[in-house]
DNA sequence: AAACAGAGAGAGCGATCGCTCTCTCAAGGT
DNA sequence: ACCTTGAGAGAGCGATCGCTCTCTCTGTTT
């Protein structure tokens, strides 16, 4: 399952050093205090980039937004495609549970970038909102096959129950003790696996995983 | 146990028909488009109030803030000190989970204010993340006090876990299908309190519940 | 050698930000 | 009748917002 492509641009964007350092600049500045309390002017400053420079790379501040969210997704992208292709279905599904555990405990972690930036964006025709959900959409479709190849009974559900975790474990790590949350964060998806084994309780088909349904109607 | 105080504020803020509708406007506001993304002027107007009564009332923008979060949880508080007077253990916990569920459902829903407003303030001393520390400490020890009259081998995990799901389930219903939400969520509510009744696999007592770790050290 | 693109430097645009100020007026308590 | 109080109305503060503009210099391409 190599072929796991993931949401991201068609990089039309030609590199440049210039570019380079307003992404990165602007990437942790979003992140460490939110998208709309740091102006342009604190990117340009501290990226050593001029004004013009800015909006020669960026039609406006929206867009490099957008450029941010996406250089976030590339690098989760690039790293859990990786283990994709080395692993598959439990393994795969421990892989991609260590990357979130990694990410809690990381120095200046301050949660989920895509959960602090839809906050901030009500809109969710934005372009910005955009991005979110694809790499939402992503990520939940990447956990459910690695779930339905573990040979999960209900992958679609369970792969839900996995991003709500991961949601949860990122506000918790953000807002109180980040150990306690991947220690939650992990037996939630102990739990998980757990029903893989064992056929206990197929529970009543909650929703997305069961055929009959889509075909009763 | 009744005598569950919620960290509301002393209340020497005397009511006043301008201050509510101050509040109400700028609940309904910084609920809805963000706390930084709304002005002080859009709340003026919008609560028909002159800008010199906004601030004989809050010294600041922030005061506002807190008061608008101190709102909300005042409401949430009611409503559960409220069931926490008339249930308690397994029913309480049960009468938790309702409400959660019947918040994703609202129709304005926009996520979790406080978790919404913690991505706006970097500062873990500022007033806003307090009021937001408070509220969540708070409703941890609600969870924790409930599961734990419910016979629950480790309330203190177990609560971890409520509220992560909680939390997950705030962003899933903001961003993607609410009713998926909630189902995951009763799920997660429900292999919670599965492990009451059976004693299955105490795991290595992972976090706080155990009083030999304070012990030990 | 000529031409061009990328980037630095910086003035400046209108709009909005949070906030302070004065002045007026009506209601209530003494 | 006095006077405090709460609120409306509105001008205005400096700062910052996102963004546009021109002008110069340097490096690469052809």
């Amino acid at each position: 399952m190599e072929g796991m492509t993931s949401p991201s641009r068609s990089r039309t964007e030609k590199p440049s050093p210039a570019r380079e350092r307003l992404l990165t600049t602007a990437s942790s500045l979003f992140y460490a205090e939110g998208i709309g309390s740091v102006g342009v002017g604190r990117i340009v400053d501290e990226g050593h980039v001029t004004l013009a420079t800015l909006y020669r790379h960026f039609p406006s501040k929206q867009d490099l937004v957008v450029a941010y969210l996406q250089r976030v997704h590339d690098l989760i992208a690039s790293r859990l495609d990786a283990a994709a292709s080395t692993s598959s279905g439990r393994d795969l599904v421990l892989s991609i549970a260590d990357g979130v555990t990694e990410e809690l405990a990381l120095p200046g972690f301050r949660g989920c970038a895509f959960l602090n930036a839809a906050s901030e964006y009500e809109d969710a025709a934005s372009p910005v909102r955009r991005v979110i959900a694809e790499h939402r959409g992503w990520y939940y479709e990447l956990v459910r096959r690695a779930l339905d190849e573990a040979g999960h009974p209900l992958p679609g559900s369970a792969a839900r129950h996995f991003v709500l975790i991961r949601d949860g474990a990122m506000c918790a790590a953000y807002l109180e003790d980040d150990g306690a949350a991947a220690r939650a964060f992990r037996r939630g998806v102990e739990g998980l696996l757990l029903s893989i084994d064992q056929e206990r309780h197929v529970a009543p088909d909650p929703d997305d995983d069961l055929q009959q349904s889509a075909a009763a109607r």
